[in-house]
DNA sequence: ACCCCGCTTTCACGCTTTTTTCACCGATAG
DNA sequence: CTATCGGTGAAAAAAGCGTGAAAGCGGGGT
């Protein structure tokens, strides 16, 4: 949707742990291999890779990916959501980075470490 | 458009996996063999080896090999990846070179090996 | 001029992948 | 228990892609 860059002299590159953004390429490199993303599956990760450590709502997300307002009952950003999970699961097993709060949204950061006993926000 | 060498001194060479690409020539050795290439197949190739690992567009191939912009309908670009495919194929039967990322567009990358088993950048 | 041939362009059909939508299910809160 | 929320498999619809083949275009030889 939102183009902000389109100078090749300044790509923008987003980093989360092990994974690279290159949003103006729609690619995605986990520990340096390329990813195959969806369009959508893409766009909301770059969108929420932009907002990384805060919790985005839906209704935001799906103006920013989608376009357009987010119809009560449409569960689009929750069924690519549940894909990207799969997907950097599958290339990351042992990272999280989508984590939920219930009545909120998502929000996007690279799981610390693998020992979280009180953390709550999402455990 | 943007031409960084002319001079012979320097002739420009692209390597990829057991390709090697001597723009200047028109020569595709694979594996010591050469390979006979269109032009257009020869400069769709090199255009991709010159990007190597990165995602490049239609619009972009298009530009770069055929001049001018890509017309809307317009399949030139994916019949030469498909007649790329086949030749390089036949010369490197274990080896995938092009990889298709839908949406998106082509990546060219010497296929690192066949043990990769979490999503398959593309197979 | 005519034919042959290889390269390029265009077209169309069918398969694959993506996107959308629906439904069921477990978990959570009141 | 009932209502709400979120995860996810799967069906349906839409978009994207691979590719054989026909058509268009020169160039060379006879």
């Amino acid at each position: 949707m939102a183009v902000f860059q389109e100078s090749p002299e300044v790509p923008e590159i987003l980093y989360a742990g092990e994974l690279e953004i290159r949003p103006h390429e729609g690619l995605v490199l986990a520990t340096g291999q390329a990813l195959t993303l969806s369009v959508r599956e893409f766009e909301l990760l770059a969108a929420m890779a932009r907002r990384q450590g805060t919790i985005i709502t839906r209704e935001d997300l799906y103006r920013t990916v989608w376009g357009g307002e987010l119809r009560h009952g449409d569960r689009s950003v929750d069924v690519y959501v549940s894909k990207l999970r799969n997907k950097l699961e599958a290339a990351l097993p042992d990272r999280r980075f989508i984590h939920t709060h219930p009545g909120f949204g998502y929000r996007f950061q690279p799981q610390p470490s693998r020992n979280v006993h009180m953390d709550g926000a999402d455990g």
